[in-house]
DNA sequence: CGCCAAATTGACTGGTATCAAGCTACGTGG
DNA sequence: CCACGTAGCTTGATACCAGTCAATTTGGCG
């Protein structure tokens, strides 16, 4: 009984925190739509700009902040962090990636990385130069949609993000994330009901502004409640047995009062 | 003692959360150098697009969350806010504008803005269609190239923020806010030792993640040990005696450690 | 003047952080 | 094989920062 999720007469309406691009539930259209989106773009880059392809291994990063920026990269497989470090000294998980996911954008202002990039997994980058994007966006208009476009959607997941950190309780962060995660697997046509969070919880913490100790304990609450199950043996392994369960707790606020 | 804040080896030292375009220490250099671009700006969009052109007054809105997109703004003068909305009713400042800044960019990838845009004092707000700024990159290449920094830079902004608030405690949050208003002031040649927040406590303490009471404790508390001022009568004049001071206790953990 | 929104300040509460102990899984080397 | 160390995780006890509730003051404005 929620709102449809396509054909919207107010759009806003479905802007869930960190939520957007779900929609998994009620049809599974806007998520098969996204999917296809993801495909469309790697295709129209691969032809378009030949990027170079290069195999990454878990914990190997593609680039570090103060580097020198001229070249995009775009995630064809694998996951992503991005983490930043403030001058004194304070280090944050600032964004995750996934396939289809640019990384550098927020370089370009700057002509150096803000951030470090790092592999969660093996990943294949394709990586190509900023100048020949800027020229081939020139003389391909559908190329600079595409770009235009990948750029606003991050701004809007960032905003989501720091909505969600702002004004949502720890609880909520939590299952926030975890819908978010599994959202982005579902619309990438990865499994999305059992998955391994490739974080540990001092990352998630540092992600959503939570301590690990609280992050553990959250999960832990979830489970109990059975939102989530933990696989046995590895605890990073996480089933969700009943996503729209989860969603309607991202959502409501009320659901969220009775979970001791 | 700080480094120097032009000239880096490694250029995100000199990135405080939230408060990246200052410097108006050391040498003015990078201030003026700030403004000269947001002129520059300016002015070559009003030259290749012809942008229209009008005032809005304190509280009316540019665009409203839900509406169709199909035009940008641009800033000539005045502030705005950025309010988004969680579907369960959540509300929340997510950006703040000044002179020379965008908006819309979030738009591009739904069609349709996510946020209000509401004027916090009378503005020169000048609009152009997105299809002809598509049009118009394709031919300037000067111009794609400063609608990209124009991107990034929200986006290396947006992430500061998160980071503040993320990792910061209150007391740094609200002095992080001040200074980056202060510097955003400075680089566009406005007076940033005494100004007016347009916004309420409510208002600032919704985008830092705090609630009324707490922006107002420590603003006291700020005040008390001198690193802010009050005008006398109107209280969200601001003077700051001392912006060096601030930038320190912003940038320092430890300075912030002793004030009761 | 009287009304109202904004802001300040105090007292109290509660949600997270902090500190600490113990557990599990895993790899390494004796 | 087991002993050991380590990293990640869980759970409990306690502390503290910021939220909540409430009373009061201030300033703006019809």
């Amino acid at each position: 009984m929620q709102a449809p999720t396509s054909q919207l007469v107010a759009p806003h309406i479905t802007r869930g925190a960190l939520a957007r691009p779900v929609a998994i539930d009620s049809r599974g259209d806007a998520c098969a739509d996204e999917g296809r989106r993801i495909a469309d773009t790697l295709k129209l880059i691969d032809t378009v700009l030949a990027p170079k392809r290069r195999i990454v291994h878990a914990g190997e990063m593609i680039y570090r902040a103060g580097e020198r920026f001229n070249q995009l990269h775009i995630l064809n497989s694998g996951f992503f962090k991005l983490i930043s470090m403030s001058c004194d000294g304070r280090e944050q998980v600032v964004g995750l990636r996934f396939r289809g996911d640019w990384l550098g954008f927020s370089a370009i202002s700057q002509g150096s990385y803000g951030c470090d990039a790092i592999a969660l997994d093996t990943a294949e980058v394709w990586t190509l130069r900023y100048d020949a994007l800027l020229q081939a966006c020139a003389e391909h208009p559908a190329l600079m949609v595409v770009v235009h476009e990948a750029m606003s959607r991050e701004m809007m997941r960032d905003r989501d993000s720091l909505m969600a950190i702002c004004t949502l309780p720890a609880d909520a962060r939590v299952a926030t994330f975890l819908h978010y995660w599994a959202g982005a697997l579902a619309v990438r046509g990865l499994r999305a009901d059992q998955f391994s969070l490739r974080l540990t919880r001092a990352e998630i913490g540092n992600y959503l502004g939570l301590t690990l100790e609280t992050v553990s304990r959250v999960l832990s609450r979830l489970a109990r409640a059975e939102l989530i199950a933990f696989n046995e043996k590895s605890r990073r392994d996480i089933c969700i047995p009943d996503f729209p369960a989860l969603a309607a707790y991202v959502e409501d606020r009320d659901a969220r009062a009775g979970l001791h």
